[in-house]
DNA sequence: TAACTTCATGTAATATTATTTCAAAAAAAT
DNA sequence: ATTTTTTTGAAATAATATTACATGAAGTTA
């Protein structure tokens, strides 16, 4: 399906400091001229960005597509869908038919924004170091440790060794004697939290691949870990809902890792998903009997 | 607007019966798969249909196009403004940002599907029980106990008394004591977890209040519950991240359940939450100093 | 039904477009 | 200042779209 959902526009914002002094130019360009760029051919496209047909290549290459076409695709899919939902706050004595709306686009915003500021490299990055991972921790309090939650049930069905410890002390013990390559998840859509950042620090001492999960922007704690991983910050100050919406956008970034890190080795993961159900089955079918 | 960005897929349907019969082979494949035929080559399109290269190239002469890649990108365009978002499956070797988009694409269609067939009523009626319950109870298995927490996060935050516990028998000895007007809410997508039936017809015995909370469907789980709140039904065979956007579904549904439930008395639930946050905040400032 | 005409069709040749390779240039690192 | 790495575009190659054309089907006329 290519990019759906757009957002191609954004991401190509996203990413420009990142790429190459050629492949900006392409950029611009395109982000310049969206619709003109939609029918050009690689080789226009080169001239009238002033760079060349490989540049224009490696740029849809860098932005996530697997090639040209795509590009046209993408830019068609996104003009045509222009922008929809947006935040908007919740009143007093709200008819509950405009609050189911009003909720379901402040959520579809917050997750189209999380995607058009997901750095995917990072995403496999991160996939990455969980695969090599003997052991796996992630910790967060109040909502983010229903994320921990998540993030320790989904990694259990694929047969690895995951803990999300509510007790700090426990979890203090377990990464002390953690094996090399152990991954420790820290959740935080603040940032601010003290324990998370204690941990994180613990973890990091102890030698373990550390991993930040927070909300959009620099943060001590994205600062010292080894990779970081963001979600969208919602306009706090004008949406009350903030905390519901950050959630389901941590949820996305945490079913994403889950697919990046079961396509590292697909028919491995299948497998081990394939058993983890059966044997779900098989204990039902004994308490029956 | 240029070519392509008008309805190019109802402008094949009504020029259909004029087509050739090869022509027609390829335009009624296109209308049956466009988000396939939007990233085919000229080849791979010809032999889909059935046809040639050359007819694929007529066809689009004859609905008014330029050429072939023009036909990409008017699709592209038609699929973004209709439908915006839709089931996809997830596929071996995918590029993570085409994955990026298939997930959110999935969410945002169950979260759409789940708001289509929301009952209103039913959200307000089970928002009054739980307002006037003394204590409410919240159970499930795997990932609804995921649900169950956020249920208990929630309504502890709005100065309630929930309870989610993970120990059957707890819950049980609890629920045989609680005072009339206690809701009990069973959570379960499926609709099949034994457990949860158990609880269901326990609290039932024992006088609470029940809500069933499954994905769309009569089951004898909604059917002796007092109320029922349902999420939309992934299309399981198709998707293989079910799981993934029924989550999404179940904690949007509690998201409502949670507004609704507040706007019954708005300024209370204001001070309630207020007072929340401070008395965290100031958990802070005490561990400081 | 045979002979002719028209139109539809797919193959193969050609033209166009996208992609890769590679050597040179630029930028970083040492 | 020298080496290494990265970036870059020209040119070669691969892939893809388009066209030309021969063949055969369907229709028409005698």
């Amino acid at each position: 399906m290519g990019v759906g959902v757009g957002q191609i526009l954004s991401r190509i914002e996203n990413v420009l400091p990142k790429l190459t002094k050629s492949e900006q130019k392409v950029a611009r360009f395109v982000l310049e001229a969206p619709d003109e760029a939609m029918f050009m051919s690689v080789q226009e496209m080169a001239s009238r960005s002033l760079s060349s047909s490989a540049s224009v290549v490696r740029f849809c290459r860098s932005i996530g597509l697997k090639g040209f076409p795509e590009l046209k695709v993408a830019l068609s899919a996104d003009l045509a869908q222009g922008q929809k939902t947006g935040y908007f706050d919740l009143n007093k004595n709200e008819n509950t038919t405009v609050l189911v709306d009003k909720i379901l686009s402040n959520v579809i915003q917050s997750l189209k924004d999380t995607v058009g500021q997901l750095d995917v490299e990072m995403i496999e990055k991160v996939a990455h170091s969980l695969y090599k991972a003997p052991v796996i921790f992630a910790y967060g309090i109040g909502a983010s440790a229903l994320v921990a939650e998540d993030i320790a049930q989904k990694w259990l069905r694929m047969g690895k060794n995951v803990y999300a410890f509510h007790d700090i002390h426990v979890l203090t013990m377990s990464m002390a004697n953690a094996p090399k390559g152990s991954v420790f998840i820290g959740i935080s859509y603040s940032a601010a939290t003290k324990e998370v950042l204690q941990l994180m620090k613990f973890a990091q001492k102890s030698g373990l691949t550390t991993v930040s999960f927070t909300g959009f922007g620099r943060s001590e704690l994205s600062d010292i870990s080894d990779f970081n991983l963001f979600t969208s910050l919602a306009p706090e100050a004008k949406v009350r809902s903030a905390a519901t919406s950050s959630k389901h956008s941590q949820f996305f970034v945490v079913d994403v890792l889950y697919y990046a890190y079961a396509s590292i080795n697909i028919n491995d993961s299948i497998d081990k998903i394939t058993r983890t159900r059966k044997a779900t089955n098989e204990l039902k079918n004994l308490s029956e009997t």
